[in-house]
DNA sequence: TGTTTTCGTTTCATTATTTAAAACGACATT
DNA sequence: AATGTCGTTTTAAATAATGAAACGAAAACA
């Protein structure tokens, strides 16, 4: 394991849980020894990516992150731009709007939208979203470069719930589907309860990079809606995948 | 050089200049061997930190670093209080409103909203504020432990402009002047041409955390204007302090 | 066009960092 | 008093990091 892989690892663990934890309770988390893992987190407080408190010596994720976070939205304002239109999204059809960016750990959850409805999906961010068993993953996978889908089908498919669909044929007429039809759908594979459509958007290259996606409870959608919650996923993500791509496509000079 | 510093200051460069960048461009930029800049990459990549193009091998700054910082949100909802109030803030002056945050690297520019005017502070984000040059962390030493201050003024004060203060005892003056006022005055001790008035922004246990402050052209600015900003940033920096800590905080003279 | 430079990548002996057990005093709890 | 846990420092031993060299491929140059 090398140390940055360590001292990330650390970094993750101190995102979950309890705003602040002692030393002793992140080494037995991480599973590193009291000293190591000291001096990770002094080498990441020299960085500014970790803070301690003063009196307590409890320690916290840095402003770092976010300075970090703030560096590569001005470089790549995803979230400037997404999440305009999720809102606009969530308050046209009334229920939770959510989408993921895709990285080399999968495809991550990275901002939710509320439905305001009492009856509602929760969606938790920063969580990494199986790509076999989400609305999310069907629907990038079927705009994504042909090599992703068949590394995702070749790892073992985990259930999540009775009705996750884990035979790899199934699920690539799920993702040729989803095509065709610009857009996903997706029946409880992940949640029990859930339904949801999700759309790709799209990065400079014209592959997917993420998805957006429409979360409700599965008792309020009638058939009829899919056709119209499909359409409304497909417009959105087009939007943010254009104003995306719009703005990044001219930038390389000095 | 710590691994892990070397690893974070990688991360650094890709945050600034070209959002995407060569490995041998980044090699230079961090004068690290092009074996060990690509081993440090793609350690980070593993990670999520980082992210290359699959066609063109460029490397830019993974959606990990914005899942650090949403994590952190949500056990410290710094930006999602500070921002709306300061964004309020800059309505009802019509100047620029920015505010920092203190970590060990010093105080950290995070947000800026803009003035709408044409003749208008341009305030960088992610920028280390001087604290004796800066209405911010005049403000932020006024208020915030002790040692702080001493550890600031013991290190070499730059000087700015031409009207930057940089002897010490002219400090502690302004200092105790921001703490016995609420909020601290700065004319152009960073930026020549910028006028600004501060006011800390309180954690947990009553010690200033960062600033807020608005910055405005000298010219814009007459004597009693600064009272009436004063009592501005005054009043929406305890407002982001309140609710943050989620008890009323003090921040009245101890 | 052929030539030269620069690129990303791999290898491997050398070097430097990282590791973890042990021991410490300071607290808290029993 | 006694016991457990905490953060911290120190060390030799283990391990990971390093960078010069060499490679073909691609760009840049002539």
């Amino acid at each position: 394991m090398s140390t940055v892989a360590k001292a990330v690892s650390l970094l993750e663990v101190l995102g979950q849980g309890e705003p602040e934890r002692t030393l002793a309770d992140l080494a037995r988390s991480v599973d590193f020894d009291k000293a190591t893992t000291r001096r990770l987190l002094l080498a990441l407080m020299d960085q500014g990516l970790v803070e301690q408190d003063g009196g307590s010596r409890l320690y916290r994720l840095g402003i770092g992150v976010a300075r970090l976070a703030l560096m590569r939205e001005a470089q790549f304002p995803f979230l400037r731009t997404a999440i305009p239109i999720a809102e606009a999204l969530a308050a046209r059809t009334g229920e939770t709007v959510h989408f993921s960016e895709h990285s080399s750990r999968g495809l991550i959850s990275v901002h939710v939208v509320e439905s305001s409805k009492a009856n509602r999906v929760a969606v938790p961010v920063g969580e990494t979203l199986p790509l076999h068993a989400t609305a999310s993953g069907i629907a990038f996978m079927a705009f994504a470069d042909r090599r992703v889908m068949e590394a995702a089908l070749n790892a073992r498919l985990a259930s999540y719930t009775p009705h996750t669909i884990t035979n790899p044929m199934a699920i690539r007429e799920l993702v040729s589907a989803a095509h065709a039809r610009g857009y996903s759908i997706g029946a409880q594979g992940y949640e029990d309860g859930v339904f949801s459509v999700a759309a790709p958007i799209l990065g400079a290259r014209g592959t997917a990079v993420g998805a957006l996606a429409i979360a409700a409870p599965r008792a309020r959608i009638e058939p009829p809606d899919t056709e119209a919650l499909g359409a409304a996923v497909v417009e959105s993500a087009s939007q943010i995948s254009e104003r995306l791509t719009g703005r990044r496509a001219k930038a390389a000079n000095d």
